[in-house]
DNA sequence: CAGGATCCGTGATGATACTG
DNA sequence: CAGTATCATCACGGATCCTG
């Protein structure tokens, strides 16, 4: 842990860090995937808990997800329709990321405004 | 784990979640982040192991991951100049989470491409 | 209820050229 | 070398209206 000649300066593959960032690292993804940590919930429900969120982009981003494999939709045949969202095996393996970032944002965020503020 | 009233259904204090992720969830704080885990590094030394940043994104992240205080920026007078930036001890609480990032992109961006596509 | 479709502003990013 | 300045673009995302 000294000084013994790092050789791992860069991130090797930084492509797929970026292309997994430029989907998961966007407005609403991970606030999404943190939303659903606990299990399914409708679409309804996803619109009222991630506050600020539009309708057109909590469709487009759910969309993605369901894409990316991250989330399954399932939808009820029943009148009204139901339809719900939940993690894959998959996008649960993004939770303790997740959690971890939420957790640093509330522990961090004062502090990060008042160093921007302190300049 | 049944059905006992989840109650903590969402991410307490939303705001401060979309605030920093406005901040380090951008297209390349975390990439910076991440290349500069394991010392100081120069302007151009970014530059080219970040590939893909253009000189402009390089100089505007960099000066907003100083103003938040993640990244410390110290230049010496010298002819020609030299510029170095390393993560401050708040930035380096972020490493464990980039590097867990960069470690899950790495180990599933073949399978998420491969979802992708298979729609 | 859960979206689809459309219109549109604007902020983020890139390219290029210039400078202390 | 390490930036600044300027211009152009384009995807992101909001608002609104419509529908199975």
């Amino acid at each position: 842990m000294t000084h013994i000649t790092r050789k791992i300066t860069r991130i090797p593959e930084g492509g797929a860090v970026r292309e997994v960032l430029d989907r998961i690292g966007d407005k609403w993804s991970l606030l999404l995937i943190g939303t659903l940590r606990d299990g399914p919930m409708r679409f309804g429900e996803l619109e009222q808990t991630v506050e600020g969120i539009s309708q057109r982009m909590l469709t487009l981003t759910l969309k993605r997800l369901v894409e990316d494999g991250l989330v399954d939709r399932t939808a009820y045949a029943e009148v009204p329709p139901r339809v719900e969202y939940e993690l894959t095996e998959l996008g649960r393996t993004l939770l303790p990321m997740v959690i971890s970032l939420a957790e640093w944002a509330m522990a961090h965020h004062e502090e990060i405004n008042a160093n921007r503020t302190s300049r």
